[in-house]
DNA sequence: GCGCGAACCGGATAGCTTTCCGTTACCGGG
DNA sequence: CCCGGTAACGGAAAGCTATCCGGTTCGCGC
């Protein structure tokens, strides 16, 4: 069956070299062979160069095959499906945001209680989906469930959920960490600012009425 | 251009011979044609059949055409596409949700204080989500963002801006329903109850954690 | 009844997704 | 250096989506 495995270093944050961090074949296989890792990059690059020239919503496994020059089968064997590619592309750019709430500075990173350094993420994450919507909406279009999945979110939800663990104990963090994180899903977020002309500062208020509940001492 | 309207009776609630409700362009038109609605309730009890027998992954355009013998341009131009269809077959079970929360008994129905009210109606919500839960998570699948422009999400978000208005007037009620809403996206709950183990339960507590902020007077 | 324009029907078409499998290329061990 | 097993490549094939447009049908107004 051999699952592709798209690769996205994420909570390891290695920054070396990067001659890690892409191809191995999870826990039970060898690396992945110079070949196909370079195909991965090509591929990664043309998609790069297709979301740039002509939008998100321009680019197919066709378009990056043909782009490529390689067969539509390669690409389909590297990355399963355009959401994965998408995934795969956003992962890169999300970097940065991650290292910023995992090791930066006040009051997103470390150095914050941790109430503070939950508001100021939800409102980080508020302008990071306003910033990258339209590849974060092309993503969830061509595959809704794949978010959770995903390296990025598996990373969020871990950082809300030990936040909120320390500011209520007593609550079931981990779902209310999914809840928290909910709000900002790519679809409701565009149909908020797009549709409905709300502004990321009006959200972020929102945001802080939400965290009452779990700010609230009883 | 003629854009397909799905035709779902939503806030009128109306439950006569059911002669009406289904067949009108909006403001801007006139009646839909005998042979059109006669053609839209064919594709509708197709479209049921095969998602009663195959399952909602098995609906797509060309089964339905198939099954009705029409063609598919015929398909596509009363429901615009999956996504739509899905939505309207969802709509006519939403019905008796919808009169439970607007003029059932308490405490989903009037005569019950608004924070009750509230808390029971997302209660509700994970039901019927859950109840619910392929057919939902296929027309999430097919467009997300068709969601927000579903008569069901317009009824509910309604609803819960009156109520939310109503526990804390200062605040910006139509956006938190928004957010209070969002938990209960389809994907969030098939990861969650399918592959997380959660129980519906769980989700309900989770909800009241995430009510408190809404809920305390301060 | 009758005529006419709008609305509708249906199938052909183009492009995308995803699978499948014969062929080819890597690479670790001998 | 060569060899064999394995992974990877590539393109054909099947099915779906969504659009388009020539021909047809409805139903309003007379």
């Amino acid at each position: 069956m051999d699952v592709p495995q798209p690769q996205g270093a994420h909570l390891p944050l290695a920054s070396g070299p990067d001659a890690e961090g892409s191809g191995r074949a999870g826990r039970t296989g060898r690396a992945e062979r110079a070949d196909a890792a370079d195909n991965r990059r090509r591929i990664m690059e043309a998609a790069a160069r297709i979301v740039a020239e002509k939008g998100p919503g321009a680019l197919t496994m066709n378009a990056v095959a043909h782009e490529t020059g390689m067969g539509v089968g390669t690409v389909y064997r590297r990355f399963g499906d355009v959401a994965q590619l998408l995934f795969a592309l956003l992962d890169e750019r999300e970097k940065r945001f991650q290292e910023a709430f995992m090791t930066g500075p006040p009051p997103l990173g470390p150095d914050a209680p941790p109430l503070e350094r939950l508001r100021a993420f939800l409102h980080a994450l508020a302008d990071r989906v306003t910033g990258q919507l339209d590849m974060m909406l092309a993503a969830e279009t061509a595959a809704p469930s794949a978010r959770y999945s995903s390296g990025a979110y598996a990373t969020m939800h871990t950082h809300v959920t030990v936040l909120v663990t320390r500011v209520r104990p007593e609550s079931d963090a981990a779902l209310l960490a999914h809840m928290l994180l909910a709000p900002f899903m790519p679809s409701l977020t565009h149909h908020l600012t797009r549709d409905g002309g709300r502004t990321v500062d009006e959200i972020k208020a929102a945001t802080d009425d939400l965290l009452l509940g779990i700010a609230h001492p009883r």
